[in-house]
DNA sequence: CCAATTATTGAAACAGTTTGCATAAACAAA
DNA sequence: TTTGTTTATGCAAACTGTTTCAATAATTGG
């Protein structure tokens, strides 16, 4: 029983290995020290594949923590962007968000103003043409933002049947006054 | 001398004669009024060929007549977007800026991040494959913001020339966390 | 001119995020 | 261990850009 309980236990602790492993030498480099929350923290917020807010991320650890404060969110990460584990991300609601980014692609965000849907997507052509770009204009690039808002196929078709039926009625409207 | 003033300010008003008739337009439509700071407002904005944030303008305008509110400024540039004469930018730094929309080309934005400079550009083909990458999703675009973060030419060089000489010092650095 | 409607204003509210501070926890030296 | 030094934490308060509120002012149409 006891070692079940260390077996489940352990496995939690090996799943993500190489992050953590990424997370601690960031830690002992920037002469930082390890700490409860922030192995929780580094935790949840990998085992949610998903572009989660500082908040979203607040609440979730608030279920297995209640004792961890928002600012620690806000502060780790932070920390797991510089120790390069997550990439910021603007979906153009005002708030920040938070994806994986070690061991994933590069991608861009397309985002249903319908229902805040977000589809992600890589070109290498377009990556290739935005980089001519920046020499044309003797421009060194570092990072780009691309999005592309619109309607995704889901919502259309809802768009479709409403407008037949009775007089087109809006679903809720995900506020993008866009950043 | 009067004659003079007249001819001055009658060109003032004549200067940006589609744009105000567009507003005029506007303004009617949706069953507002037309009063001497919307009027001043659209005046300021449209001699102002720049990315501006409402509180750029606001200082602009208070230059004119100190009794424009900043509220009033906020909601002028919502109006003007409205009516298609301005178009909202972000450039990643958490304000909106505001640009030239009416008889002004569609076009995307490279960021200095270390002064600060815009750089407007445009890509048919960036375009196109955008249009081609949201049908492959069965996406319906709207519009897009695609901004690509890096160093200009001038700050190039700067960063060669001071990494030679003295122990490289870093210039004034654009806070780019945000958008 | 009056009454009704609508706009403007500064102040206060707001959302997301950051900062200051007193206290708690980490960790290395003894 | 115990101790001492340094860092982290959580709360409240501050901050920034923007929006809302409630009182005042202006405009309109009778
Ligand atoms: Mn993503
Ligand atoms: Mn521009
Ligand atoms: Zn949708
Ligand atoms: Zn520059």
């Amino acid at each position: 029983m006891v070692k079940e309980m260390v077996a489940v236990m352990g496995s939690k602790t090996e799943e993500f290995k190489e992050e953590k492993e990424i997370f601690l030498e960031h830690i002992q480099k920037s002469g930082l020290r390890r700490t409860a929350q922030r192995d929780l923290i580094l935790e949840v917020f990998l085992r949610t594949e998903d572009h989660l807010s500082s908040e979203d991320l607040y609440w979730l650890v608030q279920k297995e923590d209640p004792n961890v404060g928002q600012t620690t969110v806000y502060r780790t990460l932070k920390l797991l962007t510089e120790a390069g584990l997550a990439r910021e991300v603007r979906l153009g609601d005002g708030r920040t968000y938070y994806e994986h980014h070690f061991d994933h692609e590069h991608h861009d965000h397309m985002i249903c103003t319908e229902c805040g849907e977000v589809i992600e997507f890589f070109s290498a052509e377009i990556e290739e043409l935005q980089d001519q770009m920046a020499e044309k204009f003797n421009f060194k690039p570092t990072h780009h933002s691309l999005r592309i808002l619109g309607i995704c196929g889901e919502c259309q078709k809802l768009e479709r049947e409403q407008s037949v039926a009775s007089g087109a009625q809006p679903r809720v409207r995900v506020k993008t006054t866009l950043n």
